[in-house]
RNA sequence: GGGCCCGUAGCUCAGCUGGAUAGAGCAAGGGAUUUCUAAUCCCUGGGUCGCAGGUUCGAAUCCUGCCGGGCCCA
């Protein structure tokens, strides 16, 4: 609608005033006195003609007038134009809604270009918390939007396996092992030499979480103690595979239950199996970007906006997080997507710029990648702040949150913020206060609706599912307006909610359409003996379904038929 | 020391490419149901938009400085 409306002054104002490329803003004002839609063109046009915006403002309404879509057109105070549609116009979006479905809030405008959007991508040396779940939250919903839209959506997981901390978790587990088996009385020179040799590296560094020793137990289950036979070096390796294998398993559970699905699982540790770190490190030298200081290699990302060079090959000969980093953005570039989002952990915001320089570096433009940054999540439970802390292996895991209070609240709340700004949640809010829960008040509008759908199938015998004729003039309450105008809004906002990515604007938009519909619930009938009127308020109930389930299905969240 | 983010109702947050009387949810108080699901609806109270300047016809929104909180880097 607002598209519809935007089109209209774009051409009159191109016809009249010979101008283009104006941004101007077309939207529902506040207060409904102001119409349907308004515009604030005629500010704008008075600035580029330097005229009076009032006068401007009545001549485009005079205009606007002319078309038969708009019942009312109005100029107000300083220049702001109300326009009023009118009820036919109404009618028909609520008749296309109902014969398209999900497809009339549809928007090609991805047009098939190739999309990666990449997130978790959570070291797997231990178990998903709740920062991993926001981000996997907010991937996931940008990947949905996207997908609607008409791009076509790689969804991906990184997954850290290369690096001195997965050997860390190979250290871990070996050293819970050996308690393991120490506690069985069982003592072996074996066990005090190889504690001698890891005690201090474990101490140091070691992961400390409870998972860490079930994993042992794990080992301890199937291998006995056959790992104390090998060689210290061995071992660690062996269980730095079994772990990540385990780990990798877990993750993937919980996600699956979470709702989220990758398309690719992208391992760090196969860029250097294929050679891809050195080809893209090659690509860098011939292009006399790398050069040698200290010992080490250095990358000239200061000549691409960086605040200075950034190493790639330390002294030791061993690379740097940031070589694969590059060679896995240099891959992405290769396999041919036309946009990369990343979602990142906001404590990653310093390394933006660096992975930003390397792009430009292979003669990719800047904006090809955008890197979403999601902060923390701060976890209170009776008001009192949740603290956690990973060294020290306390921490809530996504897992421990879906049992307590699911899914769909969690999905729901992580996304009620704008994701750059850390997230208060609050379990007892989003368990305990389970029924005034914004979650399950927009689930308990699609129940409801489908409630009344069943009992017009006991009672009346009609069955709403199947499509059916109405008579939209039908709905002619106020009430019944104002829920059809919501509707043919919404279209236009979902596509701006996608575009600008602003998806914590979703449980809003949510809200907003069903606090509507429950209102109309408490005021109207749906079943009565007037067979005509319920049929068209029957139309209007599975237009507001429709819409919800498309802003559930964007969210993650079921749409229960019953609650 | 440098960089980024934030400060809006008691709480959690929208609004910030400048626009009409600053919004929502929760919490607080009062009311509604022999009805298609009360996990609902209606009404009420609640604000120096951190502070101070500046730009503008117009600033929560843009600019500068300061105060307060968080994160990253050195």
């Amino acid at each position: 609608m607002q598209g519809f409306l935007k089109k209209e002054i774009q051409k009159l104002i191109e016809e009249k005033y010979n101008l283009s490329g104006i941004e101007f803003k077309v939207e529902r004002p506040k207060r409904k006195e102001f119409g349907d839609l308004a515009t604030n063109v005629a500010f704008l046009l008075a600035k580029h003609l330097k005229r009076n915006p009032f006068e401007i403002a009545n001549e485009i309404a005079e205009e606007l007038k002319k078309n038969p879509s708009f019942e009312s057109v109005e100029v107000a105070k300083p220049a702001f134009i109300n326009i009023r549609f009118s009820k036919d116009y109404y009618y028909g979006v609520l008749r296309d809604i109902l014969s398209k479905g999900l497809d009339y809030f549809k928007e090609n405008f991805g047009l098939g270009r190739k999309v990666q959007v990449e997130y978790v991508s959570a070291n797997p040396t231990g178990p998903l918390h709740l920062g991993h779940g926001r981000g996997a939250v907010v991937g996931d919903v940008i990947a949905n939007l996207l997908e609607f839209y008409g791009w076509d959506v790689t969804r991906e997981y990184y997954i850290n396996d290369a690096g001195n901390q997965i050997r860390l978790l190979g250290v871990s587990i070996l050293y819970r092992y050996l308690e393991l088996i120490e506690k069985k009385n069982r003592l072996y020179a074996r066990i005090s030499e190889l504690f001698r040799e890891i005690g201090e590296e474990f101490e140091q560094n070691g992961y400390r979480g409870e998972y860490i020793k079930e994993l042992a137990q794990k080992v301890y289950d199937l291998y006995r103690e056959q790992i104390l036979e090998l060689p210290k070096e061995r071992a660690i390796s062996f269980l730095s595979e079994f772990g990540l294998k385990e780990m990798l398993e877990e993750i993937k559970e919980d996600l699956n239950r979470f709702g989220i699905n990758f398309d690719v699982w992208f391992s760090e540790k196969s860029l250097y199996q294929t050679g891809y770190v050195e080809k893209t490190l090659n690509f860098l030298r011939e292009k006399g970007l790398l050069y040698e200081k200290e010992g080490a290699v250095w990358f000239k990302t200061s000549e691409f906006g960086d605040d200075k060079d950034r190493v790639v090959i330390k002294s030791d000969g061993s690379y740097t997080y940031f070589a694969s980093d590059i060679a896995y953005h240099y891959n992405k570039y290769l396999r041919g997507f036309n946009k990369v989002i990343n979602i990142w952990g906001a404590d990653h915001h310093g390394y933006v710029p660096r992975v930003k320089a390397a792009i430009k570096a292979f003669g990719v433009k800047e904006d090809w990648l955008d890197v979403e940054l999601v902060q923390l999540v701060k976890l209170y439970r009776n008001g009192k702040e949740v603290k956690m802390s990973k060294r020290a292996g306390n921490f809530v895991t996504l897992r421990e949150l879906m049992d307590e209070v699911g899914k769909d609240v969690i999905r729901f709340w992580f996304i009620t913020k704008r994701s750059d700004t850390p997230l208060e949640f609050d379990i007892e809010k989003a368990k305990e206060e389970s029924s005034e829960n914004p979650v399950f008040y927009v689930q308990y509008a699609h129940a409801r609706i489908s409630g009344i759908f069943r009992e017009v199938k006991n009672r009346k015998g009609f069955n709403a599912e199947e499509d059916f004729e109405f008579n939209p003039s039908l709905l002619n309450s106020e009430t019944e307006l104002e829920l059809i105008k919501h509707l043919a809004t919404l279209k236009d906002e979902l596509i701006s909610i996608a575009q600008s990515r602003e998806i914590h604007l979703l449980p809003q938009l949510a809200v907003e359409l069903v606090k509507k519909f429950h209102y109309y619930y408490n005021h109207y009938r749906v079943m009565t003996d007037d067979f005509e009127l319920m049929k068209a308020r029957l139309a209007l109930l599975k237009a507001i379904r429709t819409a919800l389930r498309l802003i559930f299905k964007f969210i993650g969240i079921s749409a229960p038929e019953r609650m």
